[in-house]
DNA sequence: AGGAAGATCTACT
DNA sequence: GTAGATCTTCCTA
């Protein structure tokens, strides 16, 4: 079990999208390991950052900071989002974490999501930052880091097939597929 | 003040 | 499976 180095961040946003998948993302509470393995991701990438959507947006600002590998957490439609700061020096980019399986602290996460059907559980970007407990205040977290409070860690290669389309709910999407998903996975939030 | 937003829940056909 | 209500923050007027 590794974490997963800066250095894995500093690249193609919609490499590291991809890159992500199979991963563990894990989220180290006061006294709880609550993990879960990364099913969904999106890239947003530099054209996005230019677009007039979200450049109403002043909190993407982030995107184009330096801080590769540290989250960025913004509340869209009364959820939290959960991001990876990630794209080549110089860049901006960024991706988005839109769907875990669960795998450990799963009696905690239907505690705070209020559910009891474990597909439903983590499912989608606000639902997994709810099962999690995630707000703004664990914004600007380093996930590079080995003792952060949320962190990314290698598995066992797993062979399983990537799967990708536009992406969901976005108004202004670009003419290339964004979205990122592991093929046959039951908490993919849309197949 | 008003609206729109990279979403979700609930209640139906 | 689809439709409508509701979620909170930020932008435009």
């Amino acid at each position: 079990m590794k974490t997963l180095t800066r250095k894995f961040y500093k690249r193609d946003p919609v490499q590291v999208a991809k890159d992500l998948l199979g991963k563990i993302l894990v989220y180290r509470m006061n006294h709880e390991e609550i993990s879960g393995r990364i099913v969904e991701t999106e890239a947003y990438v530099e054209n996005d950052i230019a677009s007039k959507t979200l450049s109403r947006r002043k909190v993407f600002g982030q995107l184009t900071s330096q801080n590769c590998g540290t989250t960025f957490i913004y509340m869209v439609h009364g959820n939290w989002l959960l991001n990876i700061i990630a794209h080549p020096k110089g860049g901006m980019g960024g991706v988005l974490i839109r769907a875990i399986e669960p795998i450990r602290g799963i009696e905690t996460m239907k505690k705070n999501r209020n559910v009891e059907n474990q597909r439903n559980l983590t499912s989608g970007p606000g639902k997994l930052t709810k099962a999690l407990a995630i707000t703004n205040e664990l914004n600007k977290t380093d996930v590079a880091r080995i003792d952060a409070k949320i962190a990314i860690i290698e598995d066992d290669p797993a062979t399983f097939e990537i799967g990708s389309s536009h992406r969901i709910g976005v108004t202004h999407d670009l003419p290339q597929e964004l979205r990122f998903f592991i093929k046959a996975n039951r908490y993919v939030s849309k197949p």
